[in-house]
DNA sequence: GATATATTTAAGTATTTGCTTAAATATTAA
DNA sequence: TTAATATTTAAGCAAATACTTAAATATATC
């Protein structure tokens, strides 16, 4: 990355400033990003609204409450488990999932403006 | 979709209950899981974190700054414009970038666990 | 043990994503 | 008006995503 910008009125000082805090926030953006990327896709946001609204459900209603395929769920299933947002509980032969405790401060302000009826436009 | 799932315990109230709580919240789930699928991705959410820290900033600094081509910036800034979730301000030949207020509600609880300093594991 | 149910895993695929490089546009300054 | 700067746009491409279908695994029931 070569310099490409050479404006006479650039803020050196707050380019410097900037780039320590990036590298400060630097493993938070990581982790909190990921956790976003995952609640950011529509049929996993679902689950999570109905894993907090329910507190727990097994793949097999997700994918009759959703229209989808359990395979499809299941694999949805799988990567918020893998992130550890959401967590297993096997009882006989089904799985309850529910949404995990650990990443809470990042799961509980996107879910409450689902559940907070809407108040304003959000 | 055919029945998949022929539980004998499957609470066919709760599954009915599920299906309609899912159809009113629809459209605020499509409009905040784009938000949130845009702000998980790394460079997106630390451009959201300077945009936010700094007020404003144009793609020239962000690309010092982040170290990424300016094209690059400029593609992610665009999608964040697209949904709303950026405003621009031009003066000369320089567009300053800044976070939108409507979208507010989405973002701030986002950025607030970036910049409440680490008090406790997130 | 054999069969059915619940779930996961795997392989295949079309679409989306995020970059790269090169070119286009717009504004400033000489 | 010519050259430089700031930004966007476009085309190309490798990697990631989200599904599909088929097969594998595990548990319960007969």
């Amino acid at each position: 990355m070569t310099k490409t910008c050479i404006r006479v009125y650039a803020d050196e000082q707050q380019i410097k400033q900037c780039k320590t805090a990036i590298e400060t926030v630097d493993d938070e953006v990581i982790r909190i990003a990921r956790a976003l990327n995952l609640a950011g896709n529509e049929v996993r946001l679902k689950i999570l609204f109905l894993l907090d609204k329910e507190s727990k459900m097994c793949p097999c209603d997700l994918s009759e409450i959703l229209d989808m395929t359990v395979p499809a769920i299941s694999q949805h299933l799988r990567k918020l488990k893998d992130a550890g947002l959401v967590e297993t509980n096997k009882v006989g032969q089904t799985i309850f999932y529910s949404i995990s405790e650990s990443n809470n401060l990042i799961l509980n302000p996107i879910l409450e403006l689902l559940t907070s009826e809407k108040e304003s436009t959000i």
